[in-house]
RNA sequence: GUGGGUGUAGCUCAAUUGGCAGAGCACUUGACUGUGGCUCAAGAUGUUGGGGGUUCAAGUCCCCUCACCCACCCCA
């Protein structure tokens, strides 16, 4: 075999590719009521608008973007995640606030693969931009916990955050900061650095040691500012009115850049390491950011691989040939063309059919039938031809019936 | 970038202390030239992931490399 698939690259075969559909589909019947829209950005942008986005400070922007130049030396990226091209989109084309958009696309990060992780993935997000007030987040909230629902995700539990704003923020990562240099030769080699870089994501080790320390580390919603407070319990009120289990972690910090206030992340038992099936956020200053009017938005995106891997479990990814409805036998050489011209009058009555071409006698048709997983076949030799009479076999219980021409072209509308 | 595991036929996997590379499923052909699935018979399939080394002899031992899987970091 000469050539392989790209590392991290995946082929998505028809029986999980049919999966797909149904998913998104229902995503669609979930998110239509609720007043998205669907909007496609393109696959690359300017590397700038990530790095201005995502943030220098994220994993994805410091080693994870497929970056490259096209021939005008343009400096572009693969997209990496989806908010930052909606966002934009929004801003360059003027589209009315408040605006609910929802998009599936693919997403590119060169990252180490590993069980529901991919270099190309496709993620499914929505975003409602223009509007902040604390029950939108609720709202946003409860949509995922339906969706995740209804496509048959288990064991699935909401973690949820205020990781504050522009006004508390920085008092609070100051606190954290000095209690980490406090504690500094306790930490793991890691954790010191993080304590200097990114502080919030000391609470992401994994390590035992760190994570007793951290149990005494001051915690944001201890330190959010009264706007912020007021916003948080009214967004956990919010979620009470639904009967949906979530805890709060303090704990919870994002790795992107923009966001602010609520933090979210649906997780499932059932993923092993890759636990977190969606992840999501206010992002409150990413518009005013990117040279537009400040706008609070807020949104989540799950990764399609995950989530099916979540919900249906492996059989999903086998590959099975799809059945075919109806398959013509043509038996001997005149038969063939009769067989194509009559292939395409079935299909024009809406009929899945297809012919057996290559050349047999009966006995050999039928077995290649039987391989193909036909349900029925109609054979039509040169006796048929001459009698415009023909055989209709069900593959199932073995069962024929002669029809007319014309009985054909009709009657099979209705099977 | 770091650690662990696995690489043998299209697929799932065998192969004893180093000793003729095999089975099941799938495939092709025939028994059966106008009636499939079952059965029976025959057949085809490999640079044992790749390269190098040790040896009379390597799927097996040693070194290098690649791919995949799992985990870490991080994330969807």
């Amino acid at each position: 075999m000469k050539f392989r698939r790209v590392k991290g690259t995946r082929d998505v075969l028809p029986r999980e590719a049919a999966a797909r559909r149904e998913l998104e589909e229902k995503v669609f019947e979930l998110l239509a009521p609720a007043g998205f829209h669907p909007v496609l950005t393109p696959t690359f942008e300017h590397y700038e608008l990530y790095k201005r986005s995502t943030g220098e400070s994220s994993d994805i922007v410091i080693k994870e973007m497929y970056r490259f130049q096209d021939m005008g030396g343009r400096d572009l990226a693969l997209r990496p995640e989806g908010t930052p091209s909606v966002m934009r989109a929004v801003l360059e084309n003027s589209i009315k606030l408040p605006a609910r958009l929802w998009y599936v696309m693919p997403m590119f990060r060169q990252d180490k693969p590993q069980k529901g992780r991919y270099r190309e993935h496709t993620q499914i997000g929505a975003e409602i931009i223009g509007e902040g007030d604390p029950q939108i987040d609720a709202e946003l909230v409860k949509i995922g916990f339906d969706l995740f629902t209804s496509i048959g995700i288990h064991e699935m539990f909401i973690e949820l955050n205020s990781i504050g704003c522009r006004e508390c923020r920085p008092g609070y990562i100051k606190k954290l900061k000095d209690f980490l240099v406090q504690h500094a030769d306790e930490l793991c080699d890691d954790c010191r650095l993080r304590a200097e870089r990114n502080p919030l994501r000391v609470f992401d080790c994994k390590q035992k040691s760190c994570q007793r320390i951290l149990s005494d580390a001051p915690l944001q919603t201890d330190y959010l500012c009264p706007g912020c407070a007021d916003h948080f319990s009214q967004v956990k009120a919010g979620l009470d009115i639904f009967q949906i289990p979530y805890e709060e972690n303090p704990r919870l910090v994002r790795g992107l850049d923009y966001y602010s206030r609520t933090v979210v992340e649906f997780k499932s038992r059932e993923l092993g390491a890759q636990d977190t099936v969606c992840g999501g956020g206010r992002y409150d200053y990413l518009m005013q950011e990117m040279g537009g009017p400040a706008t609070p938005a807020i949104g989540f995106a799950f990764g399609v691989e995950r989530a099916l891997l979540a919900s249906r479990g492996e059989d999903v990814f086998s590959s099975v040939q799809p059945g075919i409805p109806l398959l013509l036998l043509p038996l001997g050489d005149k038969a063939k063309p009769y067989c194509l011209d009559l292939l395409f009058k079935l299909r024009e009555k809406g009929i899945g059919v297809q012919a057996e071409f290559r050349s047999g006698g009966l006995s050999r048709q039928l077995k290649r039938a039987d391989s193909r997983n036909a349900e029925k076949v109609l054979i039509v030799g040169d006796k048929e031809i001459e009698s415009g009479s023909f055989i209709v076999r069900d593959m199932g219980t073995g069962e024929q019936e002669e029809l007319t021409f014309d009985e054909l072209i009709s009657g099979l509308v209705n099977t």
